[in-house]
RNA sequence: GCCCGGAUGGUGAAAUCGGCAGACACAGCGGACUUAAAAUCCGCAGGCCGCAAGGCCGUGGGGGUUCAAGUCCCCCUCCGGGCACCA
């Protein structure tokens, strides 16, 4: 009998099928530790693609050697179903979003199960379906109820390919992230947003906690939260006495401040513009530059531009005027909006105020050089003040604090901490989302109302007709729109802007815990059980999306008084984070326009699903981009047809455990097979290095094929090859689980092999009894030689020194040092 | 510019704590079986010199520490990723 994945696997997937429990997580109370196992979740464009596959094998490979170790494992799966393309669908082949969305889940969960993977389908999740979303709307009421959801006008990045708004973190060198091509433009809308920031300080300090994510992660997310202290100083304008705040991270050099510059549609800018409509032409042009290169995605590479307005600024530590100017660099909504231009102590103020020709004056020196260096001189650490009135002398930090000590005792200014990160705008207005629970009405004027607690879902219309023009499609639904306002009865309408997809997600895996609940989105004590996740694993492209969303979501809802405390109380959802490298072939990540898509389906049709994950686990360490080659799975496969050849052939034999290990093959077979479990156990801990777990297995099956004459023979005893063959199913069982199970059944294994104990390590049978130590003369290898494992020091050089070679090599020299390293190495230093 | 990764045979990679560089595979070459092929099995395989024994060189480059460096330290190059006129 050859190896059949073809046959084999579907006929261990209806068996599975069929047993509803065998991958369901246990009761709280069972004694087990607990471990939640979590990959993130897919969008259902209606096939798996490669990383996909990569993804759930590392996840699948886990769980199941956790389940194995005896851990009541949660290893859920659900659907993110909301997004564009499910109405991009419906535009072209008109099929309703819905209709679309769960036929692609449909055939994504047939893939799935045809993988092998080991999900607990009882709890599922799809968030287009209302026991999900109306849950979203809930906590959208109650952030909204903290002031965390708000309404504001402001300026927003549009998706024209979309033509819906996007968040700050979707676009991505100023173009979409969907569409890598299509510039993204600034739009002035109202809009709703989640205050993400109120929970910027907690989210920056929590990833210094995080040590089970990736430090690639943390970085980026630190960045992204961009915490930037300094001081806001108000300026006042000399004439009106209009104030002009400026944020700077450099109070110390206040003194060297020769000129105060506004972003164009800073208020002071706007005010002069109104007096004078030359200067208001000049800002104009100024401001459409900003807007071109924030478009182009760059703005640094924007040529600095700007117009003197030919007022003056007083600085309140000085006294002294300094003027005003309007520049294209500044941008509205970081800091104030407004700097001031300290040419001598900062690149790009030197920059400007040279192609202007402003004033410069240096006010900080190196504390010990005799000669002035170059300008700008932007140094901090070793320097002082000079030409600073009282503070001169000071060192840089002193002064910075006995500036803002002024500024406060004076109430002119305040320490300030500025951040990159801005509040999560969620308004999309697209039809295939989460409608926003909100309610317009006469009789609030523009306040908009909650729909209340009682009245959610506030449900999705179906059968509608879609389009991309003018504005959201729940717009033209006037069934939808027209309700009663919960406030005074009277007609009122709806929001009909839908919630960002990140929505979705950013709860998604607390849902998995309670899935079925109707009247909250999960029971707490069930969260506080899972929680916090003890693996999550994904793509790294979701460092600064999913990731934050999710960590800030975990706040709110841990802050969100229910019982004795919040809903829940983990303030991180996942201890720790795996991101797994992309799946590229021929050296580029696989894509339709570069026509180098490897389909999972012809890969398991061809060589079967065992052999298409475990190449995904042996071909590169999961944690780096992965080269496809179709040839490396044919080796899989025929590895795999290695190991059914042999372990059938001997899968009749059986022995009792107490015949001993015998010597000669079986001992050393034995060995082997100790050392592979130790060196796999070892993985699963640490490194997750299944590449080199998957070649131990292939060596351990390289010594049984070359010991088959004793295994035919006779010569190793019955209870031996039993055992070797058993270890051997159950090493593979994470890894081939359809081959595995297979295996197992034939050689006498009941139930599954999953659920079987991970084989334990006998020490003693792993250790060697003889080592072979290398001899080196200054470093290098003369020989190697045999010792008894438990020689001596004085053994082992003896040993070493009678060595023939090493002889011949040392004859006429001085052995001036003998090392010796217990059961490494022996080096003989030579003169 | 700042920050995080990375660079090892023809290819994917291994070397977990400073101790035999290239495990395990892929591709290749040679052989067995076969009328032939496929499949399978056995063997060879970093580079250079050599019939061989053996020798020399070799982990992006340069320096250093050490009995010993892919691994530690300093400097540099290149590649990937993140942030960026962020005041």
């Amino acid at each position: 009998m050859r190896y059949s994945p073809a046959e084999i696997e579907p006929k261990w997937q209806a068996v599975w099928d069929a047993d509803a429990a065998l991958y369901a997580a246990e009761p709280h109370e069972t004694g087990k530790p607990k471990y939640y196992c979590i990959e993130m979740l897919p969008y259902p464009s209606g096939k798996l693609h490669m990383g996909h596959v990569r993804n759930y094998a590392i996840g699948d490979a886990l769980a199941r050697h956790m389940w194995m170790r005896g851990y009541n494992v949660l290893h859920p799966m659900g659907w993110d179903a909301f997004g564009l393309p499910a109405e991009n669908a419906a535009l072209k082949n008109n099929t309703p979003p819905r209709e679309w969305t769960l036929a692609n889940i449909a055939a994504m969960r047939q893939q799935m199960r045809r993988m092998g993977l080991s999900y607990d389908w009882a709890t599922e999740v799809t968030t287009c379906l209302p026991e999900y979303y109306r849950w979203n709307q809930w906590f959208f009421l109650k952030m909204y109820e903290q002031g965390l959801a708000y309404r504001k006008n402001s300026k927003v990045n549009w998706c024209p390919e979309c033509a819906t708004v996007l968040a700050n973190e979707q676009v991505v060198n100023g173009c979409c992230w969907r569409h890598e091509d299509t510039i993204v433009e600034q739009r002035d809308l109202t809009q709703w947003f989640l205050r993400i920031t109120r929970y910027a300080d907690e989210l920056l300090q929590g990833l210094d906690k995080l040590e089970g994510w990736p430090e690639k992660v943390r970085t980026m997310q630190r960045n992204w939260i961009g915490r930037s202290e300094g001081t806001n100083v108000d300026f006042a304008e000399a004439k009106s006495g209009a104030k002009i705040t400026v944020f700077t991270t450099r109070v110390d050099t206040i003194y060297g401040a020769t000129s105060v510059q506004l972003a164009p549609e800073h208020v002071v800018a706007k005010a002069f513009a109104a007096e004078d409509a030359a200067l208001a032409e000049k800002i104009a042009e100024l401001l459409e530059q900003q807007k071109q290169a924030r478009e182009a995605g760059d703005v640094g590479a924007i040529e600095k531009h700007g117009v003197d307005t030919g007022r003056f600024a007083i600085n309140p530590y000085t006294g002294e005027q300094v003027p005003i100017w309007v520049a294209n660099y500044i941008l509205a909504d970081y800091g104030t909006g407004a700097i001031m231009s300290v040419p001598a102590h900062d690149e790009r103020d030197w920059e400007f105020a040279k192609k202007y020709g402003l004033a410069l004056k240096r006010v900080i020196v190196p504390e010990e050089v005799t000669e002035l260096p170059d300008l700008p001189y932007v140094e901090e650490d070793k320097s002082v003040l000079v030409e600073s009135g009282a503070y001169s002398g000071l060192s840089c930090a002193e002064a910075q604090r006995q500036m803002q000590a002024l500024a406060l005792e004076k109430q002119f200014g305040t320490a300030t901490v500025t951040f990159r990160l801005k509040d999560w705008g969620v308004s999309r207005q697209r039809y295939w989302g989460t409608p926003i629970p909100m309610v317009y009405c006469a009789c609030s004027g523009e306040e908009p109302i909650p729909v209340p607690a009682e009245q959610l879902p506030v449900l999705l219309p179906e059968q509608i007709e879609i389009t991309q023009q003018g504005g959201s499609p729940l717009g033209r639904v006037p069934e939808f729109v027209q309700t009663t306002c919960p406030r005074c009865g009277g007609p009122a309408r709806r929001e009909t802007d839908t919630m960002d997809t990140f929505v979705d997600s950013s709860w998604y895996f607390y849902r998995y815990t309670d899935a079925h609940n109707s009247s909250a989105p999960f029971a707490s004590d069930k969260a506080n059980y899972w929680f916090p996740i003890d693996q999550y694993i994904g793509g790294v492209e979701h460092a600064i999306l999913h990731l934050i969303y999710s960590r800030f979501w975990t706040k709110v809802m841990r802050d969100i008084p229910s019982g004795d405390g919040g809903l829940i109380r983990n303030s991180e959802p996942a201890e720790r984070l795996f991101t797994q490298g992309m799946v590229i072939k021929d050296g580029a990540k696989m894509s339709k326009s570069k026509g180098n898509v490897v389909s999972p389906d012809d890969m398991i049709a061809r060589y079967g699903a065992d052999a298409t994950r475990m190449y995904a686990l042996f071909a590169a360490p999961p944690d780096r981009d992965l080269e496809w080659q179709e040839e490396g799975v044919a080796g899989v496969s025929r590895f795999l047809g290695k190991v059914y050849r042999l372990t059938t052939k001997y899968a009749a034999v059986r022995g009792s455990a107490e015949a001993g290990a015998g010597n000669g093959a079986g001992l050393k077979l034995l060995r082997t097979l100790h050392q592979t479990i130790a060196k796999i156990t070892h993985d699963f801990g640490g490194r997750w290095h299944f590449n080199t777990s998957i070649s131990a297995i292939m060596i351990l099956v390289n010594e049984i094929a070359a010991h088959e004459a004793a295994l035919d023979s006779g010569e190793v005893p019955p209870a031996v090859v039993a055992q070797l063959f058993r270890g051997l199913t159950q090493l593979l069982a994470p890894f081939a689980p359809f081959l595995a199970q297979e295996l197992w059944a034939q050689t006498g294994g009941e139930g599954a092999v999953f659920r079987a104990a991970w084989p334990a390590v006998d020490e003693a049978l792993a250790r060697e009894d003889e080592l072979e130590i290398p001899v080196q003369a200054n470093g290098k290898l003369v020989t190697v030689i045999k010792v008894a494992a438990d020689s001596d020091q004085a053994a082992v050089q003896a040993a070493a020194l009678a060595d023939a070679r090493v002889a011949a090599r040392v004859a006429g020299k001085t052995v001036a040092k003998v090392i010796v390293v217990p059961g490494k190495l022996v080096n003989l230093v030579i003169k």
